[in-house]
DNA sequence: CGCACAACTGTTATAATGTTTCGAAAATGC
DNA sequence: GCATTTTCGAAACATTATAACAGTTGTGCG
């Protein structure tokens, strides 16, 4: 994410938080930062030691923000690699679809109503109330098969 | 999985691994067994004790067997539970799609063409070649659902 | 058979990820 | 300002997973 798409990013979220009434700290503001800074999904364990400029903080510091941030739809969790991810479009809930590189380690966030329709259809077949679906796609990412083809 | 089921589990899962020329221990058949016979998916932490009669085996020992029945697709891995469940279906390769209901625990697994599909021709638009799709939606099932309407 | 090799298993230690708990500090509402 | 709620700091611990190395078992083949 470049300096530009992040300033959005922050100012969006301060936005938003300010609308819904809950606290956009310093804290979190910085661990929004620093997830969005990453081109590539970062574990909670990366994000610790950048948050104290001396002593690295402790785990909850880093994973109570990271739940905030969660909660209010700012950052995505990848459960397939324990490491978060900047949402591209936390203005609406949304049930987003990962499509993850393992190559390059780059993700791409979906937003496709035929996946999350085809999905919500079949549980409601046999009566399931889906209230958090994960979908994550382990693969290779147009560039890095052509790389690969290339060679 | 009643006891008939287990049985013919546990004689696919061999028939299966004769046909493809790989070996299944009787340590991969009682990790198996232990797997099916719960009724939810277990953690690798909860079979290790039950795999020694006197002192419980080490992780390595439950992981490797998992591993291998992974690769077989005898098993399941649920990413967001990070537990394991027998494969309703073993014979043949499969993308399935998991119910999970955070109540009762239990899981259901779909094998539904119309998600797969979708997720395969959005994956195709951006070029992106799937390998391993992570099909999960935690929610209620319909007998937890109706449990709880009932109160 | 008996040897060589590969595959599987045991064991110790350690890494990576996530949580509980208790208490201090800061912001909010009145 | 003062009580209440929310957030933050810190220590300890719980859970999940892997690395590394040695021993054992099975398999193929002369």
């Amino acid at each position: 994410m470049d300096e530009e798409t992040l300033q959005t990013a922050l100012d969006t979220a301060e936005a938003l938080c300010a609308q819904r009434g809950v606290r956009f700290t310093a804290q979190r503001r910085r661990v929004l930062e620093l997830v969005c800074r990453a081109e590539r999904p970062v574990g909670a364990y990366e994000i610790l030691p950048q948050l104290h400029t001396g002593a690295t903080a402790a785990p909850p510091t880093v994973y109570r923000a990271l739940d905030f941030l969660l909660e209010q739809g700012l950052v995505h969790k990848l459960e397939t690699l324990h490491a978060f991810i900047g949402c591209t479009h936390p203005e609406h809930p949304h049930a987003s679809q990962f499509l993850i590189c393992a190559d390059c380690g780059r993700v791409k966030e979906l937003e496709n109503e035929a996946i999350a329709g085809s999905l919500r259809s079949a549980a409601q077949e046999t009566g399931f109330h889906p209230k958090r679906p994960v979908i994550e796609v382990l693969g290779t990412c147009a560039q890095c098969t052509h790389k690969a083809e290339s060679v």
